[in-house]
DNA sequence: GTCACAACCTAACATCCTTAGGAAAGCGGT
DNA sequence: ACCGCTTTCCTAAGGATGTTAGGTTGTGAC
């Protein structure tokens, strides 16, 4: 009988592309073993258990969407910055739902460190120079995108937006105004 | 045998407080009928399923943010109207981990229109009323809050905002300067 | 070619959700 | 006080999952 030839990599993307498809939650080792053709006792020489098949999936979802951010940032500063960097959270949420809930996996101190967690901090940084914040100015302000683009995504994603009446405006449209906001929010906090 | 007296409304508190306490994943039909001291089928007469469980839980979240939302609303305006709504998600989602995260699952939309989201959103107009903002405005402003507040109470709830560097501001801090912000924002907005 | 290691298997068990059908508690009416 | 009906709660059973233990067998190194 030949091998399937799995490796953790292998696994963790066909559990990312899985859970892009079913659902976090409908990841699952037997799924991901059936998708193999393999037992699901096999998995266990390559994953330790599902929970660190998920925390793989977070990991690599991390690493996946800071070097999108990294390649939408390129050249750009200002309200410009502002929309890449919301725009690639927002289009990773909406494209690969799965990979995006992973990455609001609590992760362990220890994992979180190691993974491309401070490097999306450092993104979002940078992607504030323009607005010549103080440190601790810059801090408020990294937060405050993260909170606020996950709170569109996770909100977005759960349809919140698209349930209401039927002349609201769209997703789209609230999205500009947020952006907007979002830049003379950040302007009036610039230091002088 | 003594009868549980078991009722649907009864299961559902008994489960808010359950997802409270080992997290709405840990929330198990197992779990709550061991909790009544009964055999877990017993829990069919009053609830159809996992699923309708965790949304009975969601509704309950729902009602009791929508009251705590509302109490804490009588009587402010302004600044002190956002400081209120975001306060009591900041709270409830930090002392009622469970029922928060209940809050955030996606529910059909008939189930939807039912629950007290739509009174949330209500409350949440209620509270831009200072702004002066035009009908679509007032969308995007609840928008804006809903994902501001609760992207915030996500982040935190992860510890996003704790395992950073050694000097970095608190999260408190943050929350007071996100406030702020918010509040600028809006009174950019203002139609004039 | 053969040897060692890793990949993969079967067997087995615990936990969970769910359905089907039976017993008994409590309530009404007489 | 007794009888019957409804509802509560039970045992029995089945299916899905995660996990561990221990055995085979493919495959590359020598």
């Amino acid at each position: 009988m030949p091998r399937a030839g799995l490796t953790g990599d292998r696994l963790a993307e066909a559990a990312a592309d899985l859970a892009d498809e079913v659902g976090v939650d409908g990841l699952s080792l037997s799924a991901l073993a059936r998708r193999f053709g393999v037992a699901v006792p096999s998995l266990y020489a390559h994953v330790s258990s599902l929970r660190d098949l998920q925390v793989r999936v977070a990991l690599l979802a991390l690493e996946e969407s800071a070097d999108l951010v990294a390649a939408a940032l390129a050249g750009v500063s200002g309200r410009d910055a502002l929309t890449a960097v919301g725009g690639v959270w927002r289009t990773y949420a909406r494209e690969h739902p799965g990979r995006y809930a992973a990455t609001r996996l609590p992760l362990d101190p220890a994992a979180a460190a190691a993974s491309a967690g401070p490097r999306h901090a450092d993104l979002a940084r940078a992607s504030l120079r323009d607005y010549a914040l103080s440190d601790a100015d810059e801090t408020h302000a990294v937060r405050l995108l993260g909170a606020t683009f996950h709170g569109y995504a996770a909100l977005d994603a759960a349809g919140a937006f698209s349930h209401g009446a039927p002349g609201a405006p769209t997703s789209d449209d609230t999205w500009e105004r947020v952006l907007d906001g979002l830049d003379t929010l950040l302007r009036s906090w610039e230091t002088r």
